[in-house]
DNA sequence: CTAATCACCTGAAGGC
DNA sequence: TGCCTTCAGGTGATTA
């Protein structure tokens, strides 16, 4: 479910509320949602910073860091008081906090994960530098990207050289910059490059400022839908229209995954 | 190195 | 109504 826009709504909405706050204990509810790989227990750490790489959610402790990753159906949202269990029939971990309020993980798929490390690099050690950090300009990626004998969709999926895209974003992207998702690397240009390299940075900022795109399951840490779903050129639009062109949106798959395109828009192209 | 296929899980949707 | 298949915002392991 949730690709950076949507990490992204949800640490801007946790950062306020739990920094400063001390854990007083984690109780795993489904027991591989919670992997301790830290010498020091996390009970009586708090809270210093809130961030994000890519897709991943960071709580760095004082000794520690907790590692989040919501994969497709995961959630966090806080609650002060009491709360009923019956109104959260996917609950996977709870983070009780020392001033009552606790940190709720649901996650119907059970994919998701809560890392406790010492190093956070335990667990991001294949993951590439965030699409939105300053260090991300179009010359390192480009650079990156000339280099890959592999298909522009599977690049921009792979978190390994720019962290933060799925499968919703990846399709957008391409669209907005003309590229059919096959096409390979080797054969893009630096001027086609540029054309996605800015693709990419605008759709995910539009998509952070609609609070990120529900389809079924995302929420954000108040449990509300995000809106960049009504945004969508070709995502979920298979059999309709293109907007620019008319042609009928086609759906395929491409890198593992179900594909949008428009076949008249996105040439495969030899060179440019 | 890259691509393809499972595996991990649950639930919704479509076909018959 | 019910059964069966396919699909889903992700990634990691394994096999060609």
């Amino acid at each position: 479910m949730p690709e950076l826009p949507e990490v992204e709504t949800i640490i801007r909405e946790l950062k306020p509320l739990l920094t400063g706050r001390t854990i007083k204990m984690v109780e795993p509810l489904w027991a591989k949602s919670f992997v301790d790989q830290a010498e020091r227990p996390v009970s009586g750490q708090t809270i210093r910073q809130i961030r994000r790489i890519g897709k991943y959610i960071l709580f760095d402790l004082d000794q520690s860091h907790l590692v989040i990753h919501l994969r497709m159906t995961g959630r966090l949202s806080i609650q002060n008081n009491q709360f009923d269990l019956n109104d959260h029939p996917h609950l996977r971990c709870l983070i009780y906090f020392e001033d009552g309020s606790v940190l709720l993980f649901e996650d119907t798929r059970k994919f998701g994960r809560i890392y406790h490390v010492e190093q956070a690099e335990q667990v991001l050690k294949e993951v590439g530098l965030d699409a939105f950090d300053p260090q991300m300009t179009f010359d390192y990626f480009y650079s990156s990207l000339k280099k890959r004998k592999m298909g522009i969709k599977a690049f921009l999926m792979s978190q390994k050289w720019i962290a933060g895209l799925g499968n919703i974003y990846t399709d957008e992207s391409l669209f907005r910059a003309k590229i059919h998702p096959e096409q390979l690397c080797t054969k893009i240009g630096r001027k086609k490059a540029k054309e996605l390299y800015d693709a990419v940075q605008y759709i995910l900022q539009k998509a952070v400022e609609n609070m990120g795109s529900t389809i079924s399951d995302y929420r954000d840490a108040y449990g509300n839908p995000g809106q960049n779903q009504l945004y969508f050129k070709v995502y979920k639009r298979a059999g309709q229209p293109c907007f620019n062109c008319g042609t009928l949106i086609e759906k395929k798959r491409v890198a593992g995954r179900g594909t949008h395109f428009c076949p008249k828009c996105q040439k495969i192209r030899g060179q440019e």
